[in-house]
RNA sequence: GGUCCCUUCGUCUAAUGGUUAGGACACCGCCCUUUCACGGCGGCAAUACGAGUUCGAAUCUCGUAGGGAUCACCA
């Protein structure tokens, strides 16, 4: 049997951390079987559903390139054949209609709720039709027996039928509920294992039972549990970004993205490092692995995985977020300044936004360190300064000979290499803290480290 | 409140009845060093609690506590 397994957000805001993981965990678990990935938007609330958020959605699976190649399902366009099962099930008696007003309603729920007691309608037994009425079809759940579901994630459950409630399968307007539409397209789409989040868990109790109605193949299930945030509650704003996207705005890479998601609750057996590497998980996936216990969300380990991704990306790639991201026009000898310093560069970031601070000492051909205190103190150097100038400009342009220069200067002058390090890298930087001087001054160039070592402060 | 699920270092997790309870991140220290980093070495730190089963329990059972999910004409 092939695996097809399907990613189903509703459009009603921006792609969510916890339904990213749950798209990857379908799409790993898809992959791993040679199977079908599918991605199928729930639009069926139209009082809530966007088309901006069908783009967020798109967008934020794009980046992480886990998009489905295969064609994107509206759920909306597939409501006729929901209503047909729906009549389907009133037929052959397995579901009734349902005379309930608002307010009878209310009054019902209330009162179930006190009696610990599912919803069960008085209009369940009844042969009362009139068309001209306005009805919901509810379900009839059986009253005895068990439920069983064998979950991957969560194992072998039981429930109690007599704790399902009648739920509504089409709505008043005729319109199907998401827990009729979403059995039937699943079905439609041969589905084969439904990987969502474990909010879902009660709602498959509830559903198996019109599969089991129309006698239908069922699925296997895996119900992973929800991400939380830092105090053990679910995973919300007040947590920091929960939206995807801001995360590749914030600098992080999709690739670090990927593989931090996809190890928050799985674990592959050998718990190896490099088992974290995206394409290498697609091998050594399994549902079985994910753990039950909610993760909690920990950005010092995204930054950590991150810094160690941007280390190890192509410096072309890196260039090119740069150029994007901040809009950057540079010449030819410009851009080989910065490839030539951004492996040092990125050895002290851990996302490449902190890498703004750099641009303008290694772009700018007139850059000076422009800060009053520093240059208070270049002032008062500014004699030494201006003679490491001068020995260097008869300096051959090697790293090797740039090193010599400047050691042999302060042999000369029985100096330290701290005596003469900070106030170097203030000159050419403006920073306290850089790469390698030696670098800074052979991948700068000739022309611009002379041009800020001869200034006059 | 009913139903269901969960609980190993601060965090992610490993250990499927016998381990000095392992690793990674974070944190701290040392080394390297030209600052900041990288890197290398080392350290701190956990089986929620209480019973039971067993020669032996993180692991099995029960209870307690804490946390989570759900209980819509939303999905």
């Amino acid at each position: 049997m092939k695996v097809v397994t399907r990613f189903a957000p509703s459009p009603t805001g921006y792609l969510h951390i916890g339904g990213a993981r749950t798209a990857i965990f379908n799409y790993l678990f898809a992959k791993k079987h040679n199977g079908k990935y599918l991605v199928r938007i729930e639009d069926t609330d139209t009082k809530r559903s966007t088309n901006e958020a069908v783009g967020a959605i798109h967008n934020g699976l794009n980046w992480l390139g886990i998009n489905s190649t295969e064609k994107i399902i509206y759920q909306s366009k597939n409501l006729a054949s929901h209503v047909k099962i729906a009549y389907e099930l009133l037929d052959k008696g397995f579901a009734y209609k349902c005379f309930l007003n608002t307010k009878e309603l209310n009054d019902l729920r209330i009162k179930s709720r006190a009696n610990g007691k599912p919803i069960k309608s008085p209009w369940r037994n009844s042969k009362f039709n009139n068309e001209k009425k306005e009805y919901v079809i509810r379900l009839k759940m059986p009253l005895n027996g068990t439920t069983t579901i064998k979950d991957y994630v969560q194992g072998k459950v039981s429930v109690k039928n007599e704790i399902l409630d009648d739920m509504i399968i089409l709505r008043s307007d005729k319109t199907p509920t998401y827990m009729l539409s979403s059995v039937v397209d699943d079905y439609n789409m041969g589905i084969t294992h439904i990987i969502r989040g474990d909010d879902h868990f009660n709602n498959a109790f509830r559903q198996i039972q019109i599969i089991n109605f129309l006698n239908w193949d069922k699925p296997s299930y895996a119900h992973i549990p929800l991400i939380h945030g830092t105090d053990g509650s679910k995973l919300s704003k007040r947590h920091g970004a929960t939206n995807l996207i801001d995360y590749r705005d914030m600098g992080f890479t999709s690739e670090a993205m990927l593989s931090y998601l996809m190890q928050l609750g799985w674990t592959s057996h050998d718990n190896k490092e490099d088992d974290y590497e995206f394409k290498k998980a697609v091998n050594l996936f399994s549902l079985e692995k994910i753990n039950k216990s909610p993760a909690k969300f920990d950005i010092k380990k995204l930054n950590n995985i991150n810094s160690r991704y941007l280390n190890k990306i192509d410096i072309d790639k890196i260039y090119k977020l740069l150029i994007e991201r901040f809009k950057l026009v540079l010449n030819i000898h410009q851009e080989k300044r910065l490839k030539a310093l951004l492996p040092e560069l990125l050895k002290r970031v851990d996302v490449y936004i902190d890498l703004k601070d750099d641009f303008e000492w290694i772009i700018d051909d007139n850059f000076l360190c422009k800060e009053k205190d520093k240059i208070k103190i270049l002032k008062k150097y500014n004699l030494i300064i201006n003679e490491i100038g001068d020995l260097l400009k008869n300096c051959e342009w090697n790293k090797e000979t740039i090193n010599h220069c400047l050691k042999t200067y302060i042999q000369d002058k029985s100096l330290k290499f701290r005596d003469i390090g900070p106030i170097l890298r203030m000159t050419l930087t403006g920073k306290t803290s850089a790469p390698d001087l030696v670098s800074i001054i052979y991948e700068l160039g000739c022309t611009i480290s002379l041009n800020r070592l001869n200034y006059k402060y």
